[in-house]
DNA sequence: CTATGTGCAAAGTGTTTGCAAATTT
DNA sequence: AAATTTGCAAACACTTTGCACATAG
């Protein structure tokens, strides 16, 4: 997988691209959660060379570092670059995605006037015991 | 998208089959949070001549109906056919996917000892207050 | 008998990878 | 100079579709 050359800790140390700038501040300029379809057509507008791989490649590295996080909405695979713990409403008609502060989720949540919830989810991420125990 | 022979309100009567009843049966047979692939092989064992496509339809067909439900973990598309409402954990390291009883989740809430949590999602489904307008 | 379901193979979608050239440090 | 990043095209994994035949009601 990792050749003599690379460091085999894993960690390469990054260079800047113009290109994966230009990545993370589209994402950053927007609240739709945008696919990398979206983000490609907007960064080629302005870097008109830019390949879609080039794209890919950059929002994983972002995601990586934790710069963006990803979203899954409907089986596509989404981004979002706020970085305020928060939680989405996701419109099973037309598809969009809706930014909930976690100021409101408390004991009394209420979501806001007009969003008919029909499905809960809630997933939490993490290291389960025996991968825990593998680690120490 | 629908020729004059086909009802026009979208609901087709249903005819039972052997291959969507297998189907049902091993995704209820299990808590792992199957793929369709792992599925596929599975229901091959008792029909050799079931093709993924059928697999495929039938998980939808059955995700439509409510009666099995898709989860997504790490980008793949996974079936889930525990009808209590619950919630996931997911290993970032081995990529397990643990059900979480709802029960548990109240305000004194923790999860089982061991699970290292290092991100919540929250995911509200429904329809949108521009889509309720619409609909009314 | 008629509509729905199936198997197969082909097409589609979204994403990743190998490589030589370009860029960054 | 050495290592990372890019653009391109090809490969990939997963899912859906078109069609002729089979099956359920």
């Amino acid at each position: 997988m990792l050749n003599d050359t690379q460091q085999s800790e894993g960690s390469l140390r990054r260079k800047r691209s113009r290109q994966r700038e230009k990545v993370l501040d589209i994402v950053r300029s927007t609240k739709s959660h945008p696919t990398a379809d979206w983000v490609f057509h907007e960064v080629r507008k302005e870097l008109p060379n830019i390949s879609l791989a080039t794209v890919y490649r950059n929002l994983n590295l972002l995601a990586e570092s934790g710069e963006i996080s990803e979203v899954i909405c409907d089986g596509q695979l989404r981004f979002d670059a706020n970085k305020e713990e928060h939680f989405h409403f996701i419109c099973k008609s037309c598809k969009g995605i809706f930014d909930i502060d976690e100021a409101r989720v408390t004991p009394d949540f209420k979501l806001p006037r007009g969003y008919v919830v029909q499905d809960l989810r809630i997933d939490f991420y993490g290291i389960c015991p025996a991968c825990q125990t593998q680690r120490s």
